[in-house]
DNA sequence: GCTTGCAGTATTGTATACATAATTGCAAAG
DNA sequence: CTTTGCAATTATGTATACAATACTGCAAGC
């Protein structure tokens, strides 16, 4: 991709996924551009990218906001998401080969080391979580479900409170990753899809309980 | 939006449609800009957008070229289309009110008549057909799902064969949308996820079928 | 006091010129 | 004859100026 255009697609994800644009904000162009020290013509781009992936929203008069996000949204985006990468399983497992199978069970290893560490060392967790799931959906082998689940899986939300989850929580996520692993060397589809769908979902009910507890710090704090 | 720039997306879209632009041609903007009587810049706009819905592809150095369907491309697209189609559909039963209701009948009722022309009025099959998956589509209440099916709906290959259908597999078309009101009518979640799965997966094959015939003339004719 | 219309302002849309990157073709060296 | 590197060409990326459109606030009429 182009050096500027990328630059500011960045940023400005950047910046509304540490809260530097709280949702609702009305972006104006010019103005990111000038912070992103490039002209407005790459900053349109990157605001057409963030428009898809549901970062930003558009009114009728074309006028960008920072998208926001009921709960209700995000159930819904995830059990989207648990649809789609379930499909992925499903269809990893009928294809996937041994070279695959090593560096899922690798990004696994990495996933416990990370989550092992006092204290947790979750940016070490998210990247090899990434990875792992990066991983499957290429053995998937399906260019649209990559192009639809892109749009899901960098969410806002998710990245906000990766941070909350409990040791616990991600302990269960690498033991999820076990059963795939399982399922996927027997080779059996419909067991990967399940594993995967339950995985995704107990993510949203993690968040949602991470959610609920950062809605009253929130309120106690007048935020 | 934009005038200029719906118009350039609008005329690339039918030029990929109606087969004047081949798969796998390279595309220049600049001709693009000139064929469409504006400048690059709404081109460029268009080709974000095309690209994001698979009517385009671009390399790695940026270039931008039609895209090329195989018959498992247009598979794994239908198969998609079955389940967030089935999705939006068991949503909707969920949701649906009488007025949605009655709006789809008045749909069902006209597509009976646009088959039953002789010879079928497609085009008027085909509107009445788009209202009514779009009716279900709002009334499932959900802009992601909405947002994923845009990319999947309106796909070259539908478009280019829908003309080849028999009137056996229109009539039968009406007749999956009279099983899904039922469904509809019950509340029936569950049957109007699996009656709209059926009716994509069905859809796929019908078009699987006359692409057969297509494919074979095409050949015939050395094309 | 409320509504309606108009003007000024703010923001996005488009065109164009220039910058940068990629491809092509040819020529020279091995 | 093949390969490698360099220039010429072609295409895309970016900046900027200008055009069109939407919003805001005030004023005038009802």
């Amino acid at each position: 991709m182009s050096r500027a255009s990328d630059r500011a697609y960045d940023r400005i994800r950047d910046m509304i996924l540490q809260g530097d644009l709280s949702p609702g904000t009305q972006i104006r162009e010019e103005q990111l551009a000038e912070s992103c020290g490039v002209s407005r013509t790459p900053v349109r781009d990157a605001l057409r990218r963030l428009e898809s992936q549901a970062f930003i929203r558009r009114s009728e008069s074309q006028r960008s906001f920072v998208a926001e996000w009921s709960l209700d949204d995000i159930a819904d985006a995830f059990e989207l998401r648990a649809m789609l990468e379930g499909r992925a399983a499903r269809r990893a497992a009928e294809r996937i080969d041994q070279i695959a199978m090593q560096s899922l069970r690798d990004c696994n290893r990495t996933i416990f080391a990370a989550v092992s560490q006092v204290p947790a060392d979750i940016q070490g967790f998210l990247a090899a979580n990434r990875e792992f799931h990066a991983i499957i959906l290429e053995k998937a082998a399906s260019r649209r479900l990559s192009s639809l689940l892109s749009a899901l899986i960098e969410q806002p939300v998710v990245w906000r409170t990766a941070h909350h989850y409990g040791r616990e929580a991600l302990l269960r996520s690498h033991g999820e990753h076990e059963e795939l692993l399982a399922a996927f060397a027997r080779r059996d589809g419909g067991w990967a899809e399940a594993v995967m769908s339950a995985h995704i979902h107990r993510a949203f009910h993690a968040y949602a309980d991470a959610h609920q507890g950062l809605s009253a710090i929130d309120s106690a704090i007048g935020a």
